[in-house]
DNA sequence: GCAATAAGTCAACACCTGATTACATAACAA
DNA sequence: TTGTTATGTAATCAGGTGTTGACTTATTGC
């Protein structure tokens, strides 16, 4: 009886800090910010509630700290920009069905929370839209990535979060041969 | 004393189904699924709350009448498809900063409830997206057909919704031209 | 060992949610 | 006028929300 059967965490404020922000990206990403409750975020973290409002102040500043900074394009500027659009095409394509974290689909799934669009808002614009308008080449910079954003963001919603059948039978390649397209012919120059 | 004063709507199922339809309508379009509540609704439509449920049975089944007939692509597809780019390109640029009743918002701010899905995806599919790939010649109709469809909810999230601004200072005649083109691109043949 | 401090727990708050119930009332037919 | 049915009302249910302050417990420095 003396052995210790539960795996009692030691006290350690940045680790229990860790846990929280861990459990909270997977609650995030899946049931998005309204959606994602902070008890349940909580038990995840097999954490105290009061806890989240100790380190984070509010949800509000738990979301900031656990998804703001995953808001960001670095993984798709890997690489020079005369294949962006196949590369990126491919990226997404790849991603049907999968079910890790992704900071796409969790900025849909919170994009609809009155709470959490003020924050995502200036992430969107600072951390995806400018850098990538930056990599491009020629006139309308900024337009042409918002258009790269809004084309590939609408993609992820559709496929990934209503699920709608965005290929035919036949087509998951010609779909990613299309999107690929798409994207490239706004990346070169108009 | 005998003349009524005060405009008690006379009993009327079918008026007062009529008032939780539109206060529904504008209520979801305005704070998606989740965050419309059932109060809310019902006092919008000068009405008690429990006729909702006797009425329409449930909140979904509200939704469902009162929301997804309204998701077709038809004011789109009026006039030929030669111009079809610069035409909803228009419109869509021009519903920045509108207010009123607009299919493709009430559909984006639904799209995260759970509940909400199952019935956006296959009203998405039947009633958008099918319609447009009938009117596309060529191959991959279905596919060309869904990436316009993702261009352009995508563009009205991030536009209308997360609010991010996607045109730089001088640059609102740049994106309108450029979506035109994007989306005109996709509905010649390739 | 002991006190100080950090870390974590607990119960409760005030408020909201969708749904259901018993009940009252208006409209209409016999 | 009476009885019946359709229509609307108010109270309530069981559960959920984020947040708070007081409490207990573990760890650390002396």
């Amino acid at each position: 009886m003396t052995s210790s059967q539960k795996p009692v965490r030691k006290r350690n404020a940045e680790k229990t800090q860790q846990a929280i922000l861990a459990a909270a990206q997977q609650t995030f990403f899946e049931k998005g910010y309204d959606g994602a409750g902070t008890r349940q975020i909580a038990d995840r973290a097999n954490v105290n509630v009061a806890l989240i409002n100790r380190y984070f102040g509010s949800k509000e500043g738990l979301f900031q700290q656990a998804i703001l900074p995953e808001l960001n394009i670095d993984f798709m500027l890997e690489g020079d920009m005369t294949d962006f659009g196949q590369r990126v095409a491919e990226m997404f394509a790849a991603k049907t069905g999968e079910k890790d974290f992704d900071p796409v689909i969790a900025l849909l799934r919170a994009s609809t929370s009155k709470e959490a669009i003020p924050m995502l808002r200036q992430t969107v614009e600072e951390q995806i839209i400018k850098p990538l308008a930056a990599r491009l080449e020629g006139d309308s910079t900024h337009e042409r990535a918002s258009l790269i954003i809004t084309q590939l963001t609408g993609y992820d919603l559709l496929n990934r979060i209503v699920n709608v059948q965005t290929t035919s039978s036949n087509g998951a390649d010609d779909m990613t041969r299309l999107l690929a397209k798409t994207i490239q012919d706004l990346v070169d120059v108009v």
